[in-house]
Parts: structure tokens; sequence; C-alpha cells
DNA sequence: TTGACACATGACAGTATTATCATATGATAC
DNA sequence: GTATCATATGATAATACTGTCATGTGTCAA
């Protein structure tokens, strides 16, 4: 893509305009949104992820490096399993506050 | 993608989780955040969504379609000029709250 | 030490998304 | 009317992403 930006404030923010897309890719899929949704109850290792999201094994380690990756849930090894967390509080609350705001549109659009 | 969950109440919860995904995609787009970011300070034509993002006409009104066809945003035309504007508050809020919490993440890995 | 278990990883085909070019539409000024 | 302005739209090539298959790695039990 291009930015040419005749504006050096804009320049200055492009690079938070990165960080805000990088961010929301990581949401807007169907795999890792449901493993994130998930998590929202707590800890789980990959076999119980795959039990509540139906995602084949495979698909669930994918997913789940791609967002260790970026710091969105964090791991914790116990024998041979892997447990996986939200990495902090704001992934849930973000989640969470769109699901309100689709609720809400929900209700307006009847 | 399969989806072969083996409680009912995991599948009702398919269609929220679809709508989630498709808002999260449409934020997922450097062009498109762009804009809506440039929306955030009220609304504007084709031509100023251009000058404040650097982007070209043509991808500016592909990206607004886009974003219009979703209800993110609205539209007002003015003789040969449409206006865009973010369709409600809460785009607003949830791009600032994700802001905040880059920002936020920014600090503590300093 | 062998086998099963739990998970991770590389390769890849299918699909989706992106930005661009060319062009169309519609409004206004002359 | 016609030239130009402001925006919209279709087609397309390049690229990115998704999920799967095959297989690798590390752990535990017997």
């Amino acid at each position: 893509m291009t930015v040419l930006s005749y504006d050096t404030s804009i320049m200055k923010t492009n690079t938070t305009l990165d960080a805000l897309t990088s961010f929301y890719k990581l949401l807007a899929n169907e795999s890792r949104l449901s493993i994130l949704l998930a998590l929202r109850d707590g800890e789980d290792n990959v076999a119980g992820i795959c039990g509540q999201t139906g995602l084949s094994q495979t698909l669930v380690s994918h997913q789940l490096a791609v967002l260790h990756r970026s710091d969105v849930v964090r791991s914790r090894k116990d024998g041979r399993r892997t447990f996986y967390a939200l990495a902090d509080k704001h992934i849930d609350i973000i989640v969470g506050f769109a699901l309100d705001h689709l609720a809400e549109k929900e209700v307006h659009h009847e």
C-alpha cells in the first residue's frame, strides 16, 4: 500500500495505524476468534480448546502459535500438555465490547 | 472451516461468532482503518478523506463502499460530493479503545 | 525402550483480499 | 449542449490468508 502523506503528523501515526491493523487482523478470523472466546472462560490446554471450539488439533495449534507470537495469549507447559490463556484482561474486554456492540446493533435493526 | 460442535449452545453462538469475525475483518485493513480514523474527527467527503489519508480516490471510494455496505459509515450527498461519517458512536469508541490498549501495551513493553 | 499421547511445525492447494487501471455515472458551470 | 468535477464501479493481477495433510518433537507409562 502507498502511504504518501504530505503531512508529518500523519506519518507519525503510521506506526500506530500499522499496529492497530495487525491487532485487528488477529481477531479477523473465525478460528482465532473462536479460540479467544473459549479462553474468556479461563485457561485451557490444546485438547480442551479443540473440544470447546470443534476445531482440529492442527488448526488450533497453528492459530495459537499466531496468537502467541503476537502476545495475545500466553502459554504454560504442564507435562505433555500446554495451557493457554488470554495474555491480559484487555483482550477479554475488547472482545466483550465488540460483542456488546453487535448485540446492541441487532436490537436497533429489529 | 469445519464447525462440528457437539454442543447446541456453541451452535447458537456461531451466528454471533460469524458477525464478530465479519466486523473485525472490516477493521483489519490499513486503508479502511485509516479512513475510519480520519472520520473520527467528523464527516468528510471523498476528496477530503483522500487528503487526510494520502490514499487514492479509487481506493477510498472502494473501501467506503465496503464500509457503507456494512453500515459502519453513513453517507450524505451534497451536490456532486458525498460526505461520509461514522455510522454511530460505537465505532469511534471501539477504535479508540483498541488504540488505548495498544498504547498501554507499548508502555508495558518498554 | 517402546509405544502412545499431546502438541508443534513445514509444505501446500484453495480461496480471499488488496490496490490499481480503465472507465462509467451524475452533477454543475459555462 | 459540453467540459469538467466528484465519485462510483467492473476487471484484474499480485499477494495474503486459511485450513489440511504429513510428519516432527518432547513427555510419560509400562
